[in-house]
DNA sequence: GACGAGTCTGCAATCGGTTGTAGTCACATG
DNA sequence: CATGTGACTACAACCGATTGCAGACTCGTC
């Protein structure tokens, strides 16, 4: 069907290595007989089959992206991210979804691992364990989770609660809920702490009313503990678990933010479709999606085309400036607040 | 790195021809043999390269799925469906998303045929010459549009039109509005003559305003144009454009469903979490992937294990079979009515 | 005990590329 | 004119699997 090496190497009068030569690396080349090459390669149309190529190179030129759930909106963002930087470095991404399943996200993990140079993890439910002995065996970018010295491009959570409770405080809230989100969640417990000390340098009060399912049935069911906590203010796991907040607490005859203002994380889409329009913490989220592919990329090269043994020649040298490099793989993206009508000044 | 068919075949002392065979065709070999080679397999554990299995059976293993937007989150629900399907025939899916753009569209399906077995094409913006074309060259599966005898899984949209024309009607609503969708959308065209005949049939009266991008800022641009027709009831294209027009609508100070009543088409999450809760026509996203799977899958085999040329030793015999036989690559599936709080009786 | 039939297994070619190595050729130099 | 040099290009092995074909082996039968 599709034109082979051989088929251009036949139409250019040259041998099939002559082709591949030409292709990659012109300079190898002579200018006139790469200039038969890439016109007949033209001609034909030919592109090389990336299974052969990847068969004696090793490298497959396509990449995984694994995320808990495609259906919260969040996660979509980062695809695209994902997506268009890929596409431009011309390597296909393989997506799956995990359904917020730790057991489906590792076997999901190792089947793709076979098929693909490196792995984007995005906001992974894994334990540390298991993360260890995938990046053991596969080049992995993690998104949305530290661990160790795995590659990660991050949400500033620190900063962004920060902003939260801020903008909280200046509306005279004294008292604030926080609904966790999943346990095994890195950036609950990131957001949790994050608002722990954001709330203790600014001298409120802050309640948490445990974990929920990173969905709106989540905030659903958290709403009522909310109510009862007596605060006048709640920050949510996510966007998703905002909603539900608003959604029980408008059945609940309770209005926002008269008697309560929500805070989500995230600005997904709908935060602006949603009455009262929420306030949020944007979170870049196609940008994590395009750093996290310059970063596997970057990785790869590297492999491809090592760089000195760190300590080769003089072992112990410099462990300082080891470490700093390794702190170069960790991105940190900052959020920023965006107040709308969820929001308003403290009741009472 | 990874255990090849020769390490395998050396732990069992057997060829690699017999691994091969026993891990594939196991009836071929002895059994005393092809329990030694799946323990070998086992505790070393193999598994067979793809690139190098696509290199010769012609297969990748591999499926492309092309949407054109996955912040919509009707695509998502898709995906779903597909992987779902896909994972259990251990497929693996490559994901692209247009950004609703048709040049990039047939740029990603090129680009990505190349690599696969077949491709699934949601909702897919290209002209027909260009569908032509592609299904000419590749093997697909079109979803949420209809095209010549490609094979296809679509939504009974005249069905979904009726139910909420007659949902409408019921209320009292007499004057109906519609806000297409894009032009180059086949959905929106079926859907638009979908209710051009339920309203002829059920004697109402349809006004269309225009088409208009399916985001929500579509609804919000659609809205005043839909007030302006005086009907007391409007059909979105889908639901991110409902919830544009309850936006608009609310800005306006009108109140729905007392003032007007809305209905979307898709039932995505959101439309349970924004006030009021929409009305709108569930499609079954997740089905019409997985189906699209299947059907693709099943084509796929038929390709390898061809089924007797059609009219190869009678000619022209039987056209009313083998035309019904191409019927039976076009699924339908029906929608269904979820009655929530945007409509109501009809105002005045 | 030899032969035929029937099973099973191994050899080797093949898929479409890449790459180390050896060979060709033109040219310049002694 | 013979030889050395450098710049290209062709040959062939190889990546990891699959598969047609032929050889080996077992067993039953005459």
């Amino acid at each position: 069907m599709a034109a082979t090496i051989r088929d251009v190497a036949r139409l250019a009068g040259v041998s099939t290595s002559t082709v591949s030569r030409a292709l990659s690396v012109p300079d190898l080349v002579n200018a006139t007989t790469r200039a038969k090459v890439q016109s007949a390669a033209a001609s034909l149309g030919y592109a090389p089959n990336k299974a052969a190529r990847g068969l004696i190179t090793g490298r497959t030129g396509n990449i995984g992206l694994v995320l808990p759930d495609l259906a919260n909106p969040f996660f979509p963002s980062v695809v695209k991210g994902v997506q268009s930087r890929a596409r431009a470095a011309d390597v296909a991404v393989f997506v799956a979804d995990t359904d917020e399943n730790d057991l489906a996200e590792i076997n999901l993990v190792r089947a793709l691992a076979k098929q693909v140079d490196g792995l984007i993890l995005c906001s992974p439910r894994a334990n540390a364990d298991e993360l260890k002995r995938i990046a053991a065996e596969t080049t992995v970018v993690l998104v949305n989770r530290l661990f160790d010295d795995i590659p990660a491009v991050v949400f500033d959570h620190q900063d962004g609660m920060r902003q939260a409770v801020a903008h909280l405080v200046a509306l005279g809230h004294q008292r604030i809920a926080w609904v966790g989100g999943p346990v095994s969640s890195w950036s609950s417990e990131q957001r949790g702490s994050g608002l722990a000390a954001a709330a203790a340098s600014q001298g409120v009060e802050l309640v948490q009313v445990g974990h929920f399912p990173p969905y709106y049935d989540g905030g659903m069911a958290a709403a009522d503990q909310v109510v009862a906590t007596g605060a006048t203010a709640v920050i949510a796991y996510n966007d998703l678990v905002a909603f539900g907040l608003l959604g029980r607490l408008h059945l609940r005859g309770l209005s926002v933010p008269a008697d309560i203002s929500v805070v989500g994380i995230d600005d997904i889409e709908a935060a602006t479709m949603v009455r009262p329009t929420l306030t949020t913490v944007r979170l870049p989220k196609q940008q994590a999606g395009r750093l996290a592919v310059e970063l596997l990329l970057s990785l790869l090269d590297e492999a491809v085309a090592p760089t000195p043994e760190p300590g080769g020649d003089s072992p112990g040298s410099q462990p300082d400036r080891a470490r700093a490099e390794a702190k170069t793989n960790h991105r940190s993206l900052t959020g920023e607040l965006m107040v709308r009508d969820s929001t308003g000044v403290a009741a009472r």
